[in-house]
DNA sequence: TTGCTCCTCACGTCACGTGAGGTGGC
DNA sequence: TTGCTCCTCACGTCACGTGAGGTGGC
């Protein structure tokens, strides 16, 4: 019998966390005082504690420890668990060798560059969705190429998608296919609802993307092109490979002064580079 | 300008988190309607939201992130951060891998005894230590070698050391020497104060263990070699070397029932295996 | 009137750490 | 009386999730 001081010490734990655990019910006394309220542990109870803190040090929870040890489970379910917590820490140390990855990568830029990036590049995965579209040719990706195409056909857009009943979402979305002698320029509003038929649009379903790097751009639409650069440098210099049209999403768009104040978020497509 | 809801979504996160990071001034609204409470976002707000999530996904906590995005740090600062964050990553990333080895360990036990492991073996370190010690050689490590030799030296110390003025703390500890044809055993109580000179026991410093594989043992002495064998083989197969003297500290030693109720934890030291 | 977006509390999360204030036996 | 060990609340942690209950303009 120890008292929980002794106990506490010989298991390597706080006194603490011992009373956290009889409160929990994970681990009680084998003898409490009925007077003082002093609690009283075994010797085999050691044992206990010391399952209860190598299965913690595993990065399972007390509820799980306590199903763990209370032989509540088939020797499936254990497996079960075990196999699941194998899968999350796969899981932690992919995450945690990307952040490794990005915190090493603002450690190079602030020694070349010495500041912090201010371009934030996010990779996140992008939903798919159903968009009014209308599309036409630009002769390269210059924005004196493709800023009237897309200005033209957004303007169509904006008549036809209302009037055909369909119900319109911001924000609206561009989206370009290389033909490297032109390029196609698609103009995109998200839309929900059933279309007239024969309508002088298409509707199509616009693919999500798993992956994309992605960035916000303000500013006149005519810097989209180095904007886009850094984004493909970004990607090349973290070991990815571009994969499939470009997209901008125009989060706002005030009509008022040209493009200076227009807010679009670039998306470019990302994958694992071939060896 | 955005409302709550669409600069939420914009910008990928939740609006409590708005809500959360205006309350803690990572990021207030350019415009707050003082009669509704409504909150309005700025277009270039959204980089800004965009560098928390970037940095936030790197590990920072909010705090850390507003002092890195606030020019309140110096480059050099900015760099210690950094620098300080990606040394945390390789820990919790060694960690990680230590706690993805110990789930297959027992996923591996469980697949071949389908039962989970009972002798939990933890490694930890052990603290230096004074104590006052007796030694004396048996023939080898055999129960009935060193049985009678561990007990006529603790009989002899726990006269001898009370009586020299020392202070004597629980638990009481020994430990082998191996020289081959025979083992020297020491038995030890830690003590604290100061020894009469001249004493008939020796009073030395018993160094610290740095990683040592231990395991808490119940019952007979007897039974200690076996146990000693099952911690060997685990440091054989998770790839650890034996280092130096084995030890056993005394946690309760009931004089009444022989050794049966006694607990015993045994420290194996260990160390990387040389290649 | 119904829907929609927004608001402000305020509790809950998880495994304890850390006082505050008090007790019982040497 | 002083020290020591032990006790029971109860708040704080961190970044929000999740209601509850209510408002303002179409």
């Amino acid at each position: 019998m120890f008292g929980i001081g002794d106990f506490a010490r010989f298991g390597r734990v706080s006194v603490r966390m011992l009373r956290h655990y009889d409160q929990i019910g994970l681990l009680t006394p084998v003898e409490v005082d009925p007077s003082t309220g002093y609690r009283f542990y075994s010797a085999d109870q050691l044992a206990r504690l010391n399952r209860i803190v190598a299965l913690k040090d595993l990065g399972f929870t007390l509820q799980q420890v306590a199903a763990l040890l209370d032989d509540r489970l088939t020797v499936d379910q254990m497996r079960g668990m075990l196999q699941l917590r194998r899968a999350q820490l796969a899981n932690q140390l992919a995450a945690d060798n990307a952040r490794l990855a990005g915190v090493e990568a603002r450690l190079r830029r602030i020694e070349k560059e010495g500041v912090m990036p201010d371009n934030e590049i996010i990779v996140k995965s992008v939903e798919a969705t159903r968009v009014a579209e209308l599309s036409d040719f630009a002769a390269d990706f210059g924005d004196e190429a493709i800023g009237p195409v897309l200005t033209e056909l957004f303007e169509r857009l904006d008549k036809l998608v209302p009037e055909s009943g369909l119900v319109v979402h911001e924000p609206s979305i561009a989206y370009y296919e290389d033909l490297g002698d032109r390029v196609r320029c698609h103009a995109a509003l998200q839309v929900s609802g059933t279309a007239s038929p024969a309508s002088l649009f298409e509707v199509v379903e616009l693919a999500g993307i798993p992956r994309a790097a992605t960035m916000v751009h303000r500013g006149p639409l005519a810097d989209l092109g180095p904007a886009f650069d850094v984004l493909g440098r970004w990607a090349d210099e973290n070991g990815y490979a571009v994969t499939c049209p470009i997209r901008e999403v125009y989060l706002h768009c005030p009509p008022e002064h040209d493009s200076d104040e227009w807010v679009v978020e670039l998306q470019l497509p990302i994958g694992p580079r071939e060896a």
